[in-house]
DNA sequence: GTCTATACGACGATAGAC
DNA sequence: GTCTATCGTCGTATAGAC
């Protein structure tokens, strides 16, 4: 076999920017090629399910890439404050201090359950490990829980309102409080 | 001329209601007549423009009922606390408790300068209303300012997270707790 | 104002050569 | 693994009848 032309990981990186700037259905052929460099013929031939399966194997890689460095530090040990200002140092540089969108937002204007169903869960699972810096803070299990949705609202509602008002403001507002609204009191 | 088949109002209601789900490019002829009944050649007849047409009306239609209804407490004289608990009260009204998306996030998924620069006007707009309450509170302009924007955000937030994790439960709480974050100190 | 009919181009998808 | 070539379908857009 022939050696690929762009290496997986380059590959998903490029994926995952169109995908996240244009939405499923306004990515089409022509923006994938412009973002990597492969024509669709290529394309089906790495993802036979065409831009379904890309969309559903984008999710899997970034949801990875975003447990593994974004949220490491909540679902380690140590002092939670700590930990909580980790992950919003993380977090800003994740989202490129609100200039890149997120997937879980921009892929969910669809009717696909398997999209939506792997959205729900990646998002489930972060407000998990929000909500285990604010117990392990000592904030009541309901209430960080509570905390935690919200936070992570906060974090989605920022990158909305930078995107529409052109202004990174509001998403690193949203990030710079992330610790106290987790662990406060 | 004929007598249209579907009055104005109820037309931008349908129209409003698809692209709201499913976001401009999603958005098809056939989802469009599914939704209004009408088929492509009298939507053209409506808006020669086609779909960046109607986009842009609806726009227009939607803020205008978004500030003459939503936002007119926050225009409006009085007790700048119980303004913005009104306000709260029509938010909730006017996205169905957090079931219906904004078209500011799902309109915004587009390269299109026109429709960035509405959007991107409404926002603006609401924000400078939240802030006008937190002034007329006593909070000093430039938080005043601050905490609108990061309330609309708040919002636009709990608007996704509400439709990712399919439970109403981040929007309405970002909507009970708007008059604190506007006018608490 | 709405419809049927039609043209055209873009898009998703596949076959087959290298 | 990547490409060119090709196909059918669908979205976009217009013409013309009622």
């Amino acid at each position: 076999m022939r050696p690929a032309k762009v290496t997986d990981a380059q590959l998903y990186e490029d994926l995952a920017g169109v995908f996240r700037r244009k939405g499923y259905a306004g990515t089409s052929y022509s923006d994938i090629r412009e973002a990597t460099g492969l024509v669709k013929a290529s394309l089906y031939h790495r993802f036979p399910g065409g831009k379904d399966e890309m969309v559903n194997a984008i999710l899997r890689r970034v949801d990875k890439q975003f447990v593994d460095y974004v949220l490491a530090p909540a679902l380690a040990e140590g002092n939670a404050r700590e930990r909580a200002e980790q992950v919003a140092e993380r977090l800003e540089e994740f989202y490129a201090g609100g200039k890149r969108w997120c997937l879980l937002d921009t892929l969910t204007l669809t009717e696909s359950k398997e999209t939506m169903s792997h959205a729900r869960s990646s998002m489930e699972f972060w407000v998990q490990a929000f909500a285990r810096i604010g117990r392990d803070a000592g904030v009541p299990r309901a209430e960080a829980k509570r905390r935690a949705e919200d936070a992570v609202a906060a974090i989605e509602g920022g990158l909305v309102a930078s995107r529409v008002l052109q202004n990174q403001g509001p998403f690193l507002r949203m990030v710079a409080g992330l610790a106290e609204r987790l662990t406060g009191n």
